[in-house]
DNA sequence: TATGAATGAGCCTTCATTCAT
DNA sequence: AATGAATGAAGGCTCATTCAT
């Protein structure tokens, strides 16, 4: 079998853990539960993953690096707040984006002490925070706010705001409204970027 | 055995449930790590609580409970936004307030799905997003943004925002700097408390 | 439940992994095979001892030592070689015996490693070599033999050949015939018996 | 491929066996880890043996056939015991005879039941144990000792002592000393050969 | 002929829960 | 009211074996 095979088997590994991770919750998922929902051999998750510890490790790795590039390549340059706001929304929003959020904040909750999966979820936080960090630096520059947002601290708190709306709108849609929520910084946005244009 | 002493075995099991989900996190919660904790026979558990469902949901009802009765009592009429911030920072360094924290962060990320667990946790969440409803509305009273803020998203936030930090801070205290928010905050509430005077 | 119904299961454990180690082999006796053997739960093995390794560490332990002590109160103060061979004849045919033996004779053979059963085995081993010394030195004192026999290697050897015959016969009794072997070791006790009388 | 290839490839496969038979006992001995020690991919050994118990019978025949020609061309016509002694010494101590010797033992000791392997070690043990007798009879010719002796009986004995003596040295080099038993086999061959002088 | 991917069974161990005392 | 013994159901992981390439 080529080495492509070995890769797609791979990313059949992962894809099934996301969506038993988004469905089932990290109590939920476990060996069985992730080959059940991939359609393969429990097996199969040892033969290409040491154990469910590095597995998750690669899943948090995977779908955050591939979602931050998403987050990237589509806010790039963008300085405009409601620009932003509004392309934060359809990346949100779009097909399938709700699944991988929803795994991500899975892992980040159940990781815990030393192992794999923590020392990849701290990467990948850091990751975001700088990410936000960049963003929020470029939204407030050239406004009177500039110097008086602490932007990392507030890069910090978005992240963290983040993951704590997705797990309380995976355990009752009814708790949190993104789309409320979005809809209102999407009035803030329109404020700061008046001051801009002083 | 007196109703009293029922009523000091049941916290004493809780007490241990908090100590546990703090120490071990959810995963390393067991009917049997529970009662290593609280120097007590597992079968204990059972004899009180009807299965662990419910000892985690009447976990995060007292807990939740408690902290909230604090948090009211001790911020009721403040109106000042930096008085606001000092009484908060003060209830989160409290001693002890650290581990329920922790435990119920533990719980509110592995509540899921139809259980006795999620619904107590859904309860709780509300309760505390009308506290800080409420608090935000008083806040911003009598201040030009009285009109600006959706004070419920605001509120929704900043639970959210609660959790993630919480979260983060519980799997790496590297990530967060809650005394550093606090200050963040501090310097916020000034701006704040600044335009009420007008 | 009163303490010795804890002991007494946990001899119910040790018994029955005897039986299957004797009747399986070592590989055939797993926490599984042990439970049918004994008709209990295979939890209850993890309940009385920490894991398989420590099970078979404690049978090495208790058949040994029990066996020994048996040994050791029959051939007391037996100092004609032929009724030390009578002795153990008797010893060796009791009701029972065999199966002590070869569930022994697995785990000598299984032992391998830093394992706690290896510890065992090689602590059960040498008190078996000293009760041969013993019992070799006591033999040959006042014979012609005293000086020229090496009694130590002779202790040795004489275990190893206890252990080697015990596998060839567990593996097909058609390979070895004990019953021949005391005969031909009565032949050689009287011949020294006779030299003793000079 | 050529045959001869093919017959590479099989003693490449029965070469990986006794190492990693030596190397890691029979329990450690697995299609994976026969396949890392030689270097190969596993299922090439389901190529050319029908499965594991096909390959430890070869294994068996194989090793046990090879040493005991070896035995039998070097004690050949040997009748003094204490050249004999020496010529088994030689034997024992050669180089890499104690990966073979351990390989067999531990086969020996996992044989078990209607198996293919324990066929091959019933045949393998009476070889040896004819060889032994042969043996012993040359020695014992022409001494006092010939009618005494039961050689078949003392063969049986010495193949088993043999077997235990591995046992016990492979589980901890201090319970037996090999360079030892020889030693004082060596003074008891001078007595021996000392009585055919008469 | 050889490889490596995949499977399904089985093993050790843990855990929630029950129950006799 | 509390204990500790016991159970049965998973769960993580390994392994012998098969098979397409």
């Amino acid at each position: 079998m080529a080495p492509a095979a070995r890769e797609a088997t791979r990313r059949r590994v992962l894809d099934a853990t996301v969506r038993t991770l988004a469905a089932q919750g990290f109590t939920g998922t476990t060996a069985r539960s992730i080959a059940t929902t991939g359609g393969f051999a429990a097996g199969v998750i040892y033969y290409h993953f040491t154990d469910l510890d590095e597995l998750f490790a690669a899943t948090v790795r995977h779908v955050s690096e591939t979602q931050l590039e998403q987050y990237r390549a589509d806010t790039e340059g963008v300085d405009s707040a409601v620009e932003l706001v509004e392309r934060l929304r359809a990346l949100y929003t779009a097909a399938g984006a709700d699944r991988y959020v929803a795994a991500v904040q899975e892992l980040f909750a159940a990781a815990h002490a030393s192992t794999g999966l923590a020392e990849e979820v701290r990467a990948a936080t850091t990751r975001w925070q700088d990410y936000a960090e960049a963003t929020i630096r470029r939204l407030v520059e050239g406004t009177p706010f500039a110097d008086l947002v602490p932007v990392r601290e507030a890069a910090v708190t978005a992240v963290a705001a983040f993951l704590g709306v997705e797990m309380l709108t995976h355990l009752d849609p009814g708790l949190v409204d993104p789309a409320g929520l979005f809809d209102a910084a999407a009035r803030a946005a329109a404020l700061l970027d008046a001051t801009r244009l002083l």
